[in-house]
DNA sequence: AGCCGTCTCTGGTCTGGACCAAATATCTAG
DNA sequence: CTAGATATTTGGTCCAGACCAGAGACGGCT
């Protein structure tokens, strides 16, 4: 036998020593951002402790967002997070590049409806009135970090589906139709992403992510954009700035 | 035998069966918040299926904020979250009770300390210039949802310390010192509640939680607070109105 | 070079144990 | 009735297996 001494902690718990041992590498730079941990099984080997245990040990880093998994092909090490302002009037494609990283979007659906009661009543707008819907998902580094969904009143901006959304839709809206953006109300909750979301990022489901509501109001007061985000929960820190009222 | 059909999903996954079947329950009513679970070796008998599938169906609704767990004493249904606005400079106790619940907090320690590097860098004082930092724990119908980490400029504040923190400290620095904020940076990211959290919150170590940091500002810039909060990921909701700049 | 199978490796799910420590309920003596 | 000892219940941790489905590598065919 060659290396067997697990639970080097002070409470003595063979994962979080586990833990402990992969995160120590990951400081010390041994293992890097995108590098892949070791297998489980290779791992279980390694300690003598069992997968079960190893596991538990790899979900403690996940949900510290120090590491994740691609499912069936391994443990990965973290990216940093991109650092987001909802209230601002900002691309994505934008801000995630200014801050040295590669932004992708990709367009899953784009569709007319009726708006539904809870529709209408955001948007100011009788039941049945047309919205445009659009789903998208959006990449850092060749990850996918959230799915959105993007409602836009059809009539403040006709055929708007023309257009493609896999670049910035805040510069179709302010170009194309003129429309700014006065106001942001922005509501945010950690959630986990199940369903839908969960297939849409390949993400187990119940990882943890972020819910993230936005309203964005133009100088008259109208819903020009009504739109939900969910991101992976280790891939994005919020930044807020505000005067108080 | 009675009842032993488990995997009634369409995905055929036993541990998403059972959640849903919890999640039927609670939804109709059958098990209201605050109420508790059925114990896991109960499941495990009326459902027919291995302990370890029953507590991953519990960790999927707890990674929902659906249900929560008491260590070593059950697990139950969660309470609604109370919704913040970490930009207004309004108090913890007054807004959890204009929601209908009942807020408590616990000062467990006010020490005044010599700035650290990078406190002196947040306060533009000189390295080792008096602060005062306080942690307290906060309650929401008696269950704990935070621990935060509060720092005040000693110079801002002299004496800070003789008063009690179990209620505002917002009301505090008003009335006492006459301060007043004029702007917040406030940044928010989902993290895991470990070490030191967990254990305040009573927490199993790695349940997801959101951390905000806040810098309060007032009109001459002077940082006036430095406050580090970490929530239950259950028990907060975020909402910012903001004018875009 | 590029396509398409096959084969291996990986994590995902599940079983059925076991023992522990903290929380809780129960009982007992004062 | 109360306080303290005791027994029971509960989740927390850990083990040693098993089988599955998807990802990825490899090799052969076109």
């Amino acid at each position: 036998m060659a290396s067997n001494a697990p639970a080097s902690r002070s409470d003595g718990l063979h994962y979080l020593s586990l833990r402990d041992a992969i995160a120590a590498r990951i400081t010390a730079g041994d293992l890097k951002p995108g590098d892949k941990l070791p297998s489980e099984r290779r791992l279980q080997e390694d300690l003598g402790v069992a997968r079960g245990t190893v596991r538990e040990g790899l979900f403690q880093l996940e949900a510290e967002g120090v590491i994740y998994r691609r499912d069936r092909s391994g443990w990965y090490v973290s990216p940093p997070p991109v650092v987001y302002d909802p209230t601002r009037w900002e691309g994505f494609m934008s801000y995630v590049e200014a801050q040295g990283r590669i932004p992708a979007t990709e367009t899953i659906a784009a569709n007319e409806v009726a708006a539904d009661p809870l529709l209408a009543d955001v948007f100011s707008r009788p039941p049945g009135a047309p919205l445009y819907v659009i789903r998208r998902r959006r990449y850092v580094d060749g990850r996918a970090v959230l799915v959105e969904r993007l409602v836009v009143d059809a009539a403040l901006a006709p055929d708007l589906l023309r257009f493609s959304f896999d670049q910035s839709l805040t510069s179709i809206l302010k170009t194309e139709y003129g429309i700014t953006v006065a106001r942001n109300q922005v509501s945010m909750q950690p959630c986990a992403l199940t369903g839908f979301e969960a297939e849409a990022l390949r993400v187990k489901s119940g990882l943890p992510g972020l819910a993230v509501q936005r309203r964005s109001y133009d100088a008259q007061g109208r819903v020009v954009e009504y739109d939900h985000e969910h991101w992976r929960h280790d891939s994005v820190r919020i930044s807020v700035d505000t005067r108080v009222r």
